[in-house]
RNA sequence: GGCUGCGUAGCUCAGUUGGUUAGAGCACAGCAUUCAUAAUGCUGAAGUCGUCGGUUCGAGUCCGACCGCAGCUACCA
């Protein structure tokens, strides 16, 4: 028997559970209901990721404290997980003593092992809020090309990388202030002395081959110290020894695994949390990660936990982001789903299944695909799979007693069934899912093909073929039987409902392995219905409305006329139009105000084309200040309305007005 | 910008080390069937394998450039 213990990338207390993390704790739950089915000892925790900037800034903009928002949180998404038959064993939180004692034990002895140090960094301050800027807090324009309003970590305009330091004109997204610049010690996980020790763990083979090739990447390129501590005010755990100081929270998130694994181990007896993380465990420790956590879990936690006397994880599955209908999701699209809406309108097996059909062994991305959902469901499920039991168990009760035949009818077909049970064991076990769920689907057509060929509804009415038809029949239910065992993973409560219906007690995975015979099955009840596209389109619509609501809440503030009277609106006539060139979505205009002229950058040129501009009359924030851009200075901003990826409109004036005239 | 991947029928995907006419499921069309939740079976049509160029007797597969999508680029988490 494998002891393994599995674990589930922390999901982050600033909001609701949404698509993506369903994907990957299903992924995970499956893995672990598979594992529990082959007799495995298989714990599978879990924990909010409580800390960090942004649960303490929603807190502050909630009014409530962060331990009160994180504590809400988490039952709101332990209540999702369970809602959707995720088997966590425990679901945590990393504001815990557990995670403190861990934090603060794994750390000192980095620190006893000459793997840390500190050193001052210049960093930008918000005087007006009291803290310090991460680098995606503060905005200007890029120091390389000159693109206004960039994030301080990378331009999206250029692609260079700088330091929030070097950009020109920055802010502070929180308050608007200029940021002032201020040093502060730092506290440094000394990471270039793991290159070694990494380069062997990443060859050792617990990484997918793509993720080895990113690694490698990063290791080519030389690993940097990193930087484990922030300044107060932080919602986190106090770093021993230094005032002031905490924990940043990717220092604490992986460590989270292990405190909920404590906190597991604590109230369960005959679990011990040495057995899993000492050095010498022969315990399996499996991460299930999205792969825009790679670099935390492949490259830090490793060399952390090897170098703080704990084992190294066993494997780290790492997997793709999903798009819905080839897009990233979106909340005004209506795609940004969240856990409770979804289940407010449908059934949370109708997921796990699609989301099964997905899933692979590589980190490519899954297109999430509406039509794809329903028909998935309704064909290969309802129609394929159930339909055998469906259109066998009636004869079953009706002619032959509620009892199964006691041979079985054809061989062949049997062995073909119960024979899979080795292959699909083996794509379950690399977490090639969707390819499992296929070989699923084929055994079900190979039923459906024998039963059309027999006609059980025809011999069951000639007197010498009725054994026959039991026959065919009673191994119609038996495929159905060995069908249910290769999706109880993925399928829990069908599952549930099926042994009912068989009356055998939980099916493991050798089950699958031996028929029923000459057993008695009670009535069959439907035990699973379509999925309805209606009720698909509800979840879509309530997202978009809830997206909505949002939105008005955060843009309904008003403001005086004193306010938009500060802002000066003139009627201008395009006199001249071109696009830029090097620039995709700018056009350059020239616009006639009146009494002077202006040259204007307008990223419209998706929507028009340069020559049908000549001569229209726009609307012109004229005293906007002037931007510096890489192609020229922008003088003002056209108005023009947008909503999503519906297109640009620009906005006109009536004829009779006149170039230069006040808008108000 | 650099990097990691992806781009194959309307949709979702498979295509092992380059080897004859490129596969599956769904959707679609026709036929059959009526036991089954309009569920099943058979047949059919559908693809310049993102674009351009190269290597090769031979390229979906290898190489290069470009386009598109996603992610990373270490202080968003």
């Amino acid at each position: 028997m494998r002891r393994i213990l599995v674990t589930s990338a922390l999901p982050y207390a600033n909001g609701a559970i949404h698509l993506g993390h369903l994907f990957e704790h299903i992924q995970t739950d499956i893995f672990v209901r598979f594992q529990r089915m082959l007799g495995n000892e298989c714990l599978y925790v879990c924990a909010d990721d409580a800390h960090g900037t942004a649960t303490m800034l929603l807190a502050e903009r909630e009014g409530t404290s962060p331990e009160a928002l994180i504590d809400r949180l988490r039952g709101e998404h332990a209540a999702d997980f369970r809602r959707f038959h995720i088997s966590h064993d425990n679901y945590h939180s990393t504001h815990s003593a557990e995670n403190e004692h861990y934090a603060t034990l794994i750390y000192n002895r980095l620190k006893e092992g000459g793997h840390t140090f500190t050193a001052d960094v210049e960093q930008l301050y918000d005087a007006e809020r009291g803290l310090f800027l991460a680098d995606r807090q503060v905005r200007g324009d890029c120091p390389r090309c000159g693109a206004a309003d960039q994030p301080g970590d990378n331009c999206d305009e250029c692609g260079a990388t700088y330091d929030a330091v070097e950009l020109v004109r920055p802010r502070s997204v929180l308050s608007d202030a200029v940021p002032q610049l201020r040093r502060s010690e730092h506290h440094f996980v000394d990471l270039p002395q793991f290159q070694g020790f990494l380069e062997d763990w990443t060859a050792s083979g617990p990484v997918q081959p793509e993720v080895a090739n990113k690694l490698a990447e990063w290791l080519d390129s030389g690993l940097r110290p990193w930087d484990v501590s922030r300044d107060a005010p932080y919602f986190g755990f106090p770093i021993p020894d230094a005032e002031g100081k905490f924990f940043y929270v990717w220092m604490d998130a992986p460590i989270g695994y292990m405190a909920s694994f404590k906190n597991l181990c604590d109230r369960t007896t005959g679990l011990d949390f040495e057995d899993f993380w000492l050095p010498q465990s022969g315990a399996e420790v499996h991460h299930f990660i999205g792969k825009d956590i790679v670099n935390f879990h492949c490259l830090f936690w490793p060399a952390v936990l090897a170098h703080a006397g704990f084992r190294t994880p066993t494997r780290i599955h790492t997997h793709g982001h999903i798009t819905v209908d080839g897009k990233k999701m979106s909340k005004t699209r209506g795609t940004f789903i969240n856990a409770g809406t979804y289940l407010e309108h449908l059934n949370p097996e109708y997921l796990r299944y699609y989301f099964a059909t997905k899933m692979s062994a590589s980190v490519d991305d899954m297109d999430v695909n509406l039509a794809d959902f329903v028909q998935r469901v309704n064909t290969d499920l309802v129609g394929k799979v159930v339909n055998i039991a469906s259109r066998s168990a009636s004869f079953i009760g009706q002619r032959f007693g509620g009892k199964l035949s006691a041979s079985v009818a054809d061989e062949d077909l049997w062995a073909e069934v119960a024979g899979a049970r080795t292959a699909l064991a083996d794509l379950y076990e690399r977490g090639d899912v969707g390819r499992a769920l296929r070989e699923v689907t084929a055994l079900a057509d190979s039923a459906n093909r024998y039963i059309a060929a027999r006609q059980p509804w025809k011999a069951i009415n000639d007197p010498a073929r009725r054994d026959e038809a039991h026959g065919v029949c009673s191994l119609g239910v038996n495929i159905f039987r060995a069908l249910v065992v290769y999706l109880k993973p993925v399928l829990p409560a069908m599952a549930e409902k099926a042994e009912a219906f068989l009356q055998v007690p939980p099916l493991a995975w050798e089950d699958a392995a031996t028929p029923l015979l000459d057993h008695a099955i009670a009535p069959y009840e439907p035990l699973f219905t379509r999925l309805d596209r209606k009720a698909l389109d509800r979840v879509v619509a309530a997202t978009r409305a809830e997206a909505e609501t949002q939105a008005e809440a955060e843009t309904a503030t008003t403001i005086g006329m004193e306010d938009f009277l500060k802002v000066d609106l003139r009627v201008a006539q395009v006199v001249a139009a071109r696009p830029v060139t090097g620039a995709d979505r700018l056009l350059e205009l020239e616009l006639d105000v009146g009494d002077h002229e202006r040259r204007v950058f307008a990223g419209i040129r998706s929507a028009y084309a340069a020559e049908d501009l000549v001569g229209r009359l726009v609307v012109l924030v004229d005293n906007l200040a002037p931007r510096k851009m890489r192609f020229g200075t922008s003088e003002g901003m056209v108005l023009a309305a947008s909503h999503d990826d519906t297109g640009v409109f620009l906005l006109a004036a009536d004829s009779g007005a006149r170039p230069g005239m006040r808008v108000t």
